[in-house]
Order: structure tokens, then C-alpha cells, then sequence
DNA sequence: GACCAGGCACATC
DNA sequence: GATGTGCATGGT
């Protein structure tokens, strides 16, 4: 156990050092946050960028303001980020649950513990368990480690998981194999995407990626 | 034109 | 419980 911590943390330093601290989540305030979690579920996040600059140029990136907005117009300005029609709908089944639980507190609504929290939003249909985690880690600022498919993909490669492993059990070993400490788990995150843009990824050669030198599946690089 | 991108819910077997 | 499918835009 104490051997894959250390090489936990050597992979991170790893990243860390080719791409620099990360800072995520790349957006404003709790709220905003909670929106980009949702809007970039299966989708880049340029398109994600667009989609959150219609909502603020229309001024309704507020509780109160989503809350009033139909459905139907809020759609067309998160068009940008595809799938729009339901994630309208989810965004609204967020924002009215925010009121139902916490009077439309953003801040209140995320201030409860984290089990409690991730117990809640996993009631919301449309925020799965990345979704829940990001919102959590990032908008929150609690520890709870975010899996992706860009963690499956570095994880898969470099042998530290088995094909079959599911997104509990690789929370978990990262969770129990790292300090819990949100700022890591924060940048650590932001780091597998950042590799994983590049690397990692099933054609992708492995020469000049700080991960090159740790053991990987032997398909690694290859056609 | 095909493929991919920081998922999720639901139907079907 | 496992597998398949719909949702949709924009960049490469």
C-alpha cells in the first residue's frame, strides 16, 4: 500500500512538472462551477465555455434567475455545448432542488458534509457520479477524488487498474492511497486531463510524455 | 466525412 | 447485471 502511494505521487509530481499547477476549476464562483459540471458531461470544453458566456451575458447566472427561466430558452443558450434540451432539464432539476433544499443558497447547499452532499446530488437525475464529484471537489472545495475517462485511460496504461474495475473502486484507490488533502486531489485531477489530452490515449505514442518512464500495458504506443 | 469530446438515464435482454 | 442506445454541437 505504501508502494502505490509513492508511486501515486511520483506520477503526480510527474505531471506536475511538465504542465504546471493547473488551478481548475476553470470558471467563477460555486455556481458557475455546478453549470460547467453539468454542461460539459461527454463534451469538450470549449463548447462548454460558449455555452456558460450565453448564460452570463443574458445576466441569469443566478439561483433565482435559472430558477425563473424556462426551459425551453434556456436550451438555446446553452446550445453551444450540445445535448441541450436535456441538459436543460438537468440544469433545472439542479437549480430546483438548490431551492428546495437550501432556499436557493448555493453556498448553504454545498456546506454539508460530503456524504451528504454526494447522497443528494446522485437523487438529481441527471448528475452521475462524475458530475457529483466534480461539483463536490471543485465547487465545494471538499475532498472527494473525480474519476474520468481520462483517469480510466492513464490508469489502464500504466497497469495500476484492472479493465473491469468500476468508477467506485477507482475512487477508492485513489482515495485511500492519497493524503486526503483537496488541493492535491484538486490539481491531481486536472492533471490526468491535461495528460490525457495528449497521451494516453489508444494511438497515442508515448515519447515525450512525463509518464513514459512507468511500466505500461503492452499495447502502449501501438497501432 | 469520420471521429472525438472532462456522462447519464433508460430500454431491452 | 450487462449491454445498447439516444442525446447534439463544434473542433480536428
Amino acid at each position: 500500500m505504501a508502494k502505490t502511494s509513492q508511486t501515486l505521487m511520483d506520477m503526480y509530481r510527474a505531471m506536475r512538472q511538465r504542465f504546471g499547477h493547473q488551478a481548475w476549476w476553470p470558471g467563477e464562483g460555486q455556481l458557475e462551477i455546478c453549470i460547467g459540471a453539468i454542461l460539459t458531461q461527454n463534451t469538450n470544453w470549449r463548447n462548454v465555455e460558449k455555452a456558460v458566456a450565453n448564460v452570463k451575458a443574458a445576466g441569469l447566472m443566478s439561483v433565482s434567475r435559472l430558477h425563473s427561466t424556462p426551459q425551453i430558452q434556456l436550451a438555446q443558450l446553452i446550445k453551444p455545448a450540445g445535448y441541450y434540451n436535456i441538459k436543460a432539464k438537468r440544469l433545472h432539476n439542479f437549480i430546483n432542488r438548490v431551492c428546495q433544499s437550501a432556499g436557493g443558497d448555493i453556498a448553504a447547499f454545498l456546506g454539508r458534509s460530503v456524504q451528504s452532499l454526494r447522497e443528494e446530488l446522485l437523487s438529481i437525475n441527471g448528475i452521475g457520479r462524475e458530475t457529483a464529484d466534480s461539483i463536490i471537489l471543485y465547487a465545494a472545495g471538499k475532498p472527494s477524488f473525480v474519476v474520468d475517462t481520462y483517469t480510466y485511460r492513464v490508469l489502464l496504461r500504466h497497469l495500476l487498474i484492472a479493465p473491469e474495475d468500476d468508477y467506485e473502486a477507482i475512487k477508492d484507490f485513489f482515495e485511500s492511497n492519497l493524503a486526503q488533502d483537496v488541493e492535491l486531489w484538486n490539481d491531481y485531477h486536472a492533471q490526468f486531463v491535461a495528460v490525457g489530452k495528449t497521451y494516453c490515449r489508444p494511438a497515442a505514442k508515448c515519447e515525450g510524455c512525463p509518464l513514459e518512464g512507468l511500466p505500461h500495458d503492452r499495447f502502449a504506443g501501438q497501432q
